[in-house]
DNA sequence: GTTTTGATGTGAAATTATTCACAGAAGAAA
DNA sequence: TTTCTTCTGTGAATAATTTCACATCAAAAC
């Protein structure tokens, strides 16, 4: 597998990737430097990863990169997602521009509370947290996004692993106990507030 | 100044050992490396790099060990912060609770849309954008959160650091550009379920 | 009082990640 | 054609980070 850092790299390089369309044929690792913000050396060292050659004086190929990386991040199918937690994030994330359309299916959320169900205006279908399990495995969920309380957030994810879902996005503050084979990738707001502090 | 992971861990730890408070009085590096998702070792490293002993058979002194993190974090004045961009991401933030009340003071919001600043309603005074220069600079806000589309994101960083905002916590999925004194901290939300899925 | 146990603290080793340096390639220019 | 220039590719060097191992300590148990 490649490198964690390179990875999470990719995964940015990729949207770049996407953003440049077919805007131009080729593109430098200096250019993707600039986008990225890092250095070109980055770039070619994380691009030596994969089984391709950039040409010489010109860069990489927007198209055949575009496709390798899809192949080496698995991007090669959509994944159905969906998000548990229907307050102001979990509805911010339901209709977020960016996760239509590309690479990922939000097909479901759900939430505890009935009353805001029922309030809720989205193409999504929107369910109760009791049938999370149900839901999960009837549709075939593979991805699951907890914007939860951090009090209920353990307890969303236990039940997110048994169902099936093997990957886990959380914006919960608090850290997830899951089985080591299940991907868990959290963003904690405060914590990221606080570096910025720190880092002044 | 401490090593970069080592501070964002730190950031973490922070969050945890408030949340213990003053229910334990001491806490062990094991104990803490279960709540944090880490090893032992990493949370005794990281703390050997502050001026700190713990104690044997004990642990470390919590109310000490919070101490004098806020301190080596620089947490030991409250900031003030504003949100850039009002939309369902912005709002979920104005009033997302674990900014409320711990060392972070959100003193203003805004927006592009009027109509929306006045529709809004928040216990936070909200602006339209094209005060942000001028409140910036009145407050002495000293941190912005960017919450607005990418074809704006830019403009946006670039009227902050010009009104003397020293770190940007940034949600955008572009590559912010700002001088290389001004602390920056990106979350792609995009990019993080990307990685999730290339690590499936 | 002695032994056992369960902690810390830290130098050293191992691992991982980044940066560098430069050979090689080929388009562009002369 | 020949030279100049600008790009890649990658092994090597460096730097950063994590992990380990174990000396040391003091509370707890006996």
């Amino acid at each position: 597998m490649l490198p964690a850092n390179t990875a999470e790299r990719m995964c940015k390089l990729y949207g770049i990737l996407q953003s440049i369309g077919t805007n131009s044929e080729y593109v430098s690792s200096k250019e993707l430097a600039v986008m990225m913000g890092t250095t070109d050396h980055t770039i070619r060292k994380d691009i030596s990863a994969l089984n391709i050659m950039g040409f010489t004086r010109k860069g990489y190929h927007v198209s055949e990169l575009t496709a390798t990386l899809a192949e080496a991040l698995k991007f090669s199918r959509p994944y159905k997602a969906c998000i548990v937690g229907l307050g102001r994030l979990g509805t911010a994330l339901l209709d977020y521009e960016a996760f239509k359309g590309d690479g990922f299916d939000i097909v479901a959320g759900f939430d505890s509370n009935t009353n805001k169900i029922e309030r809720l205006r989205t193409t999504i279908a929107v369910y109760h947290s009791s049938d999370l399990d149900h839901v999960v495995k009837n549709k075939g969920i593979e991805i699951g996004i907890i914007a939860v309380p951090a009090g209920s957030a353990q307890e969303v994810a236990t039940t997110l692993v048994k169902s099936g879902v093997k990957g886990i996005l959380s914006f919960s503050s608090v850290q997830l106990k899951v089985p080591k084979e299940i991907v868990l990738y959290s963003m904690d707001f405060t914590s990221a507030l606080r570096f910025v502090v720190s880092q002044i």
